[in-house]
RNA sequence: GCCGCGGUGGCGGAAUUGGUUUACGCGUACGACUCAAAAUCGUAUGACCGAAAGGUUGUGUGGGUUCGACUCCCACCCGCGGCACCA
């Protein structure tokens, strides 16, 4: 056998699986289906580095074991390639995002092929081709016929010395990316999906898949549910009446004012009677000119102002209490206005302090809470400051000077309060999101053109669908024009059109789509991806779908895949997907950890510490590099690129090399028993390692039995373990395993065998290694079969000289023995 | 501030229904091969005491439960990530 060369065999095998297709998926097959997916890349102009190749690889192993377990494997690849770098550099450059686009493509297709993926390459899609985004518009014309698409005034980012519109991602630290001017705000009619009519749907069906608990954990916070009253406040004199969103009804007793936001509708309405409406006013300016960020850098300082003039009732107790507005208090949230409490909640402490309002207690803490909360007031020198405990206390308790509830639990007065204000027509439960409405224009080029037009009689239309796609026209100069409109707004013979329903002069919309939203939907495309009637054929669908096993970026958790599970659950709505899939799109979800540079240091260009899998391929081969990202450490963990572990990879690989080559001239029918039962326990972990992400494992496992293998003295192993051997370890070094499959004159490919099952008892075999404790400490070791009886051992054990020695003239007082591992004198 | 994750040799890490701490790999040292080097192969490798046998100690800190704790409980320290005036 000749030395190992990498590099030649990995180009001979890649060719040859390309040509034969054996990583094609088959539509309709009889087999079982696994949908294995992989979140499809940005091509940016740099190529992917050996962080980017982690989730390619570890994915690529699950999707070779499934079609070795007998499934029709779908493991697709695409592109998601509008967005800012390609359109930035095209405004730089002059060249159109298109031709960049391709180039980029290019460069990662050929990078992953380079890392022997088995990818289907047959259905890759791009979403910029408009055979793509076609059905990327038509989901959005659903969605505005259903409601769910609207217009609304909403405030972007504006660089006031660029005069552009900026990305949420090209505003750094509140300040514009390229200039560094202070980025503030500006009102533009934007286009809004109704995310929110989903939010407790998004929450609830969490129940239905297998994703990290984390990433649960993250989309729940984001949607931000929580469950409260919504109570009303009358308003002196008036037949006005301010309702205030409050979790905490318990604490009505506790109102000693009310704070409204700035944007609040209704203090127009007072304008009246306001004594001090100019300087209100005023004050709601200057707030409305605040960018959201400088709000809460001013977090420490609660400014704000009393409208004079008018009161509020409470009504728990009729007590008159004054009304602010304040900038801590935010329009979008609740009802735009609060109740507010100062003894019991630290924002509305801090604003009483400066304004110098009453601070009323109506909770006390039960029981070790409230010493404790004394100890550290003490502590901090800060007791007797409004409350007994120089702050706020946020918790919940028993109920004081809270009229005939007092002296009941918080749990307890909450649901009473508001039921007896109920009655009254004051209350109501009400349930708030965080999650909010999802800006879905972007004043930009690079994406999908948004299919509506604007008619001037007709209002807004919808593109006919028999009119999609809508064609991003070619433009000459890409930059976003001074006014904040897209570059679009220049493009007079595109914008010119005519109104769908009354055929006079219309205009096109010109903003387009964000990033997102040619990914909302991709894993549905893979599924039939050339259909030109529709987005994919419900058969296929219901093939294919759901997702079985979906890896991505941590970075995703609550954006792509909150979006894309909201538009599946919209798609599944209006039957585009059938009833029959359920509501969740993907079945399981999995992340990898960040490939850090060498010494922890972020990858960047800048710092010039970029590791590019071509340049590893190269030196090393493709397996080494598919070993060493698998074995670096955890899947799911950040971790540092290592180029010495590299080396050890490759060790490894021609250690199998090599052992295959003396196998090969010394190979016998039947080899070590010894090495077949250290065999079936590497099958078992290897399959299981496989299953929860632990490649590591499985790789460390394959290597001990390398080594056992490389230094068994009584007669090696045997030509069917040999072959089992290769095929647990295919997945991992599919280039390597695949030429000695061919050299042991098999003709079809190793990736279509069938992957071998443990025997359970060879598993359960064997000699091992226990511990003799005497007192819990580790005295003596010695081997035994494993199934060895305790009365057995026991003897076995209390003969060892070491042991004799620790236990004599000693009063026995009990023993422990566990079976397999260790047994345990009490003296 | 809140939520989540983590802290084990010189390094990446392994081990959790409580049962050998440091598997596997890297590095290092010594030896073999070589004219020599690299590669490869072999041996050793937590710390401390000891010539050795052996012993003591050891999984962020301090307590606790247990025959036995990296693993469970309580209190705390540190690092990373996310959210952040959401009433």
């Amino acid at each position: 056998m000749e030395t190992y060369k990498p590099q030649k065999i990995e180009k001979k095998w890649q060719r040859i699986w390309e040509i034969q297709g054996v990583y094609r998926a088959k539509d309709l097959s009889k087999k079982p289906k696994s949908y294995i997916l992989v979140e499809f890349p940005y091509p940016s102009g740099e190529g992917l580095h050996v962080g980017h190749c982690r989730p390619y690889i570890a994915l690529d192993i699950v999707a070779r074991k499934r079609r070795m377990e007998g499934f029709n494997v779908l493991f697709p690849m695409g592109w998601d390639a509008f967005g800012l770098p390609t359109e930035n550099y095209a405004i730089k450059t002059r060249i159109h995002p298109r031709i960049v686009t391709k180039k980029n493509t290019a460069l990662f297709k050929r990078q992953q092929k380079n890392i022997g993926l088995s990818f289907d390459w047959s259905r890759e899609i791009n979403t910029t081709d408009p055979a793509y985004y076609k059905w990327t518009q038509w989901i959005f014309l659903q969605l505005f016929k259903k409601g769910l698409a609207y217009k609304a005034k909403m405030p972007i980012n504006w660089c006031p010395s660029c005069k552009i519109g900026l990305a949420n991602e090209e505003v750094v630290d509140g300040s514009c990316e390229r200039c560094g001017e202070r980025v503030t705000k500006k009102e533009k009619e934007q286009w809004m999906l109704k995310i929110t009519k989903y939010a407790e749907r998004l929450i609830q069906d969490l129940d239905r898949v297998d994703y990290p608990e984390r990433v649960k954990v993250l989309q729940k916070d984001w949607i931000g549910k929580s469950e409260g009253a919504e109570i009303e406040f009358r308003i002196q004199n008036s037949e006005f009446r301010i309702p205030v969103f409050t979790t905490r009804a318990d604490t009505l007793f506790g109102a000693t004012y009310l704070v409204l936001a700035p944007e609040h509708p209704e203090i127009e309405n007072f304008k009246p009677h306001i004594t001090n409406y100019k300087f209100v006013k005023k004050y709601i300016e200057e707030a409305k000119k605040k960018t959201e960020r400088e709000r809460i850098s001013e977090m420490k300082e609660k400014m704000g102002v009393e409208i004079k003039g008018i009161k509020a009732i409470n009504p728990v107790n009729n007590r008159e209490i004054p009304i602010f507005v304040a900038d801590y208090v935010l329009i979008h949230y609740g009802t735009g206005g609060i109740m507010a409490v100062p003894a019991h909640d630290q924002r509305d402490f801090d604003f009483a302090k400066l304004h110098n309002l009453p601070i009323l207690e109506v909770i006390k803490p039960q029981n070790n809470a409230e010493g404790r909360l004394r100890q550290s007031a003490s502590q901090r020198g800060s007791l007797y400051n409004g409350t007994p405990y120089g702050r706020a206390y946020e918790g919940e308790g028993i109920l004081i000077n809270s009229g005939r509830f007092n002296g009941m639990k918080s749990e307890i007065a909450k649901e009473r309060i508001v039921a007896w204000l109920a009655k009254k027509g004051l209350a109501k439960k009400a349930v708030n999101y965080k999650l909010r409405d999802w800006i879905f224009s972007r004043q930009r080029y690079w994406g999908e053109p948004i299919p509506m037009i604007q008619c001037e009689r007709c209002g807004w239309q919808p593109v006919p669908e028999k009119d999609l796609p809508v064609k991003l026209p070619s433009v000459k100069k890409y930059q976003p024009t001074q006014t904040g409109e897209s570059p679009l707004a220049a493009v007079e013979r595109w914008i010119n059109t005519k109104c769908p329903k009354c055929s006079s002069l219309a205009k096109r919309e010109t903003d387009v789509m964000p990033n997102w939203a040619g990914s909302n939907w991709y894993y549905l495309r893979y599924c039939d991806p050339k259909n030109e009637k529709r987005l994919a054929d419900p058969k296929l669908l219901r093939y294919w779908m759901p997702v079985n096993w979906y890896n991505g970026g941590m970075e995703h958790a609550t954006l792509h895949l909150l979006y894309s599970r909201f538009i599946y659950k919209f798609l599944w709505d209006i039957k585009a997907v059938p009833k029959s899939l359920g509501p969740e799109p993907y079945k399981k979800r999995t992340s990898h950890g960040t490939v850090l540079g060498e010494k922890g240091i972020k990858m960047s260009k800048s710092r010039g510490n970029v590791i590019n899998p071509d340049q590893v391929i190269k030196e090393y081969g493709t397996d080494t590099l598919r070993v060493y990202e698998m074995f670096m450490g955890p899947f799911e963990q950040t971790i540092s690129w290592d180029t010495k572990g590299v080396k050890g990879a490759k060790r490894f690989l021609e250690r199998v090399w090599k052992l295959t080559g003396k196998f090969l001239v010394t190979q016998k029918p039947k080899g070590s028993s010894y090495l077949k039962k250290l065999l079936h326990k590497t099958m078992k972990k290897v399959s299981e390692d496989i299953e929860s992400l632990k490649f590591n494992t499985a790789l460390s496992s394959l290597m001990e039995f390398c080594n056992a293998w490389q230094t068994n003295k009584e007669g090696g192993l045997g030509k069917k373990d040999f072959k089992d051997f290769l095929k647990i370890f295919s997945p991992f070094a599919p280039h390597l395993t695949e030429e000695i499959w061919s050299q042991l004159g098999f003709k079809s490919s190793i990736h279509n065998q069938k992957w071998p099952k443990h025997d359970p008892k060879l598993v359960k075999e064997g000699i091992v290694t226990f511990i003799i404790q005497v007192n819990g400490r580790v005295r003596e070791k010695i081997e035994a079969e494993i199934g060895i009886s305790k009365r057995e051992f026991k003897k076995l054990a209390l003969a060892q000289e070491n042991i004799k020695k620790w236990i004599e003239r000693k009063n026995l007082k009990k023993t422990i023995f566990v079976p397999g591992k260790l047994i345990n004198f009490v003296i």
